[in-house]
DNA sequence: ACAAATGATACTGATTTGGTATCATTTCAT
DNA sequence: ATGAAATGATACCAAATCAGTATCATTTGT
């Protein structure tokens, strides 16, 4: 039962290394020797990244990844949600059928409690914040 | 991203109904009808609760399954754990390494906070609260 | 022209989840 | 005793999701 998958926990990293470093364009090599990323699953991380209007990319010879968005505009909820999808932490059950009485079930109403609840947390939370205090330098 | 995974539900709910049934014992026949869930997975179901201790079991003739406790004496948790295991919303990513970090990592924090909250909205509920108004009859 | 970068996309392998199938054992009713 | 009707134990299977590869095309600076 995890919230955040191995992917979103790799971008975000990737984000953060973009971020902090010093080189105006980051390369995938870069990220692989600090993130210790697979290069390809990173690579199609990227390219993700960079379609989803979050990464710029450039081409070519000198090419590479740039944040598109300063590190206090991107929200993780974002990054999270480009790779799982929305957070939903309770579907009814049963799925097939229509759920008759989602007003009265009190689990439901728990599990509804605790997705609010994530949804605030995260709210307003930025790339900037996590920056400040990434570990996993090395 | 599920909180609540198929297994933990059908068990909550053939819980919900040997509960509620009028019947002294309930077999495996009764509850395909009032769940709806398949029969050899609510058997494997019911017999893991068995084990567990959550059922009582009766073999032969006329065998069937009791709860082995009161309503409100089954935690809700408990049936989470016996088949998710133990709620862990948050693995240190990089799992092979030792994260060096734990104290510091902003993103830590707030999956942890939203795992304590998670953790504190399920202490004390039991069966009996489930119970009251369970939707899903027919 | 070529090397060094990303883009696009299809594929593969591992794990987890949801579900089956089968046979053994117990017990009641006759 | 015997057989039907129940559960116990266990091995198996299928679908979905997750994690990761592989390949080829395109762009661009030198
Ligand atoms: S199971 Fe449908 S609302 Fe609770
Ligand atoms: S990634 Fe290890 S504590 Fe945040």
């Amino acid at each position: 039962m995890k919230l955040i998958t191995r992917e979103t926990d790799y971008a975000i990293r990737a984000l953060v290394h973009i971020a902090k470093s010093d080189k105006e364009i980051v390369t995938v090599t870069d990220l692989v020797e600090t993130t210790a990323v697979p290069r390809p699953f990173l690579r199609k991380l990227l390219q993700t990244l960079n379609r989803e209007g979050v990464l710029k990319s450039f081409k070519g010879k000198s090419g590479g990844f740039t944040l598109a968005l300063s590190p206090e505009e991107i929200l993780i909820t974002r990054i999270i949600t480009i790779f799982q999808g929305t957070m939903q932490l309770n579907e009814c059950m049963f799925k097939k059928d229509i759920c008759p009485n989602t007003e009265t079930c009190s689990l439901r109403k728990i599990l509804n409690n605790i997705q609010d609840y994530a949804t605030r947390s995260f709210a307003g939370v930025t790339l900037k914040e996590i920056m400040k205090e990434e570990p996993h330098e090395s």
